[in-house]
DNA sequence: CATAGAAGTGAGTAATCACTCACAAATCTA
DNA sequence: TAGATTTGTGAGTGATTACTCACTTCTATG
């Protein structure tokens, strides 16, 4: 791994567990192995080491859920996304919390807002799809609510990774949708 | 309103709006129309400003969970339990962005977190309670189930309270929990 | 009124932090 | 190998910040 990976993984791992306010660049100098000076070489900034962080991390999820993109019936893209999403939170755990944690920073998010916001609509209109093709009586909300629900378990998960039941709560979630009739208008 | 109660006022505004780490003490003390001493006169350091704005917005929570602790019939606690939380988080959004902040900084939840950990296992035992009763066959699951849509939905509120469709999100979830028949197994 | 204690002030301080810069070492290129 | 570019260093700096303290003003009480 270069000192410019090095530097990258080490923040990210110490903007998780303090956050990026209470990090200061020499400790990821220190613990990258590297001096406080070449952060500020490869990065700019410190702002600009937390943009290459969720860069990267953003490329990852843009990655894995494309190959889902397409058309499965309806109850199977449904539990394929909450499948997905749960995943992506199990293995980049430090790169959720981080996430998490920039979202109640309005200051922080003014590059990567739009691009998250572009990515967020696009997910729920696919969702909103599939439950109307469902017969859903109210596509939009039952879209959001799912939303609201894998964000509810996932937050959850990170606040305790190690006693919150992630898998029984992801068999429950898909099993309640599997059964959901969604025909609740005549 | 005393000078003691208007610095935990701004204080509460400022750390909702900017963060914690992010709001000084001197913006503080300006916006409060009071010197900057003043604040460690009455509240010994800025943790123990933090503390007592935690501490009051706590009261206010008992307070208002209390009434509702009287056995109804299962549906109408829950029904309740729902209006209840998403009322407070409507009424009081300072507030709880500001515990959404805390809960990803380890370091400084050190006292409350005892409390709120207590607080949240009675909620749930009582929840567990109310979806055993209706027959449910994952009772505990059910109830976790539910925590994690009223925080995903309440998260997403605080993230833009000006475009969530919070109200209308309320009346699907309990319409939801109205309709189901929690007797999945014969 | 006298006086004790509480409320309030604001200049000062020590520590921390993000960032710079002059320079050195390593790597590449011709 | 000579020169050019990239990578790396770490002491230094100015700005910011939480907190202190000697002092003043207000308020309550006998």
């Amino acid at each position: 791994m270069t000192n410019k990976e090095q530097i990258l993984h080490t923040a990210l791992r110490l903007f998780a567990e303090q956050g990026y306010d209470r990090t200061p660049t020499s400790q990821i100098a220190r613990e990258a192995g590297v001096s406080e000076g070449l952060i500020f070489r490869h990065y700019g900034n410190k702002a600009g080491l937390l943009a290459a962080i969720l860069g990267a991390g953003k490329a990852q999820v843009d990655e894995s859920m494309q190959p889902y993109a397409r058309d499965l019936d309806p109850r199977a893209a449904i539990a394929q996304h909450i499948r997905e999403s749960i995943r992506l939170v199990r293995e980049h755990r430090p790169f959720w919390r981080l996430v998490h944690q920039m979202r109640h920073q309005a200051a922080v998010q003014q590059a990567a807002e739009p691009e998250i916001d572009h990515f967020h609509r696009d997910i729920a209109t696919r969702l909103s799809a599939n439950f109307r093709r469902l017969g859903a009586a109210q596509p939009e909300l039952e879209a959001l609510l799912l939303f609201a629900q894998i964000d509810g378990i996932t937050l959850q998960y990170l606040e305790a990774p190690d006693s919150y039941p992630l898998d029984a709560m992801q068999h429950f979630l898909i099993q309640k949708y599997h059964d959901e009739p969604f025909l609740d208008q005549p």
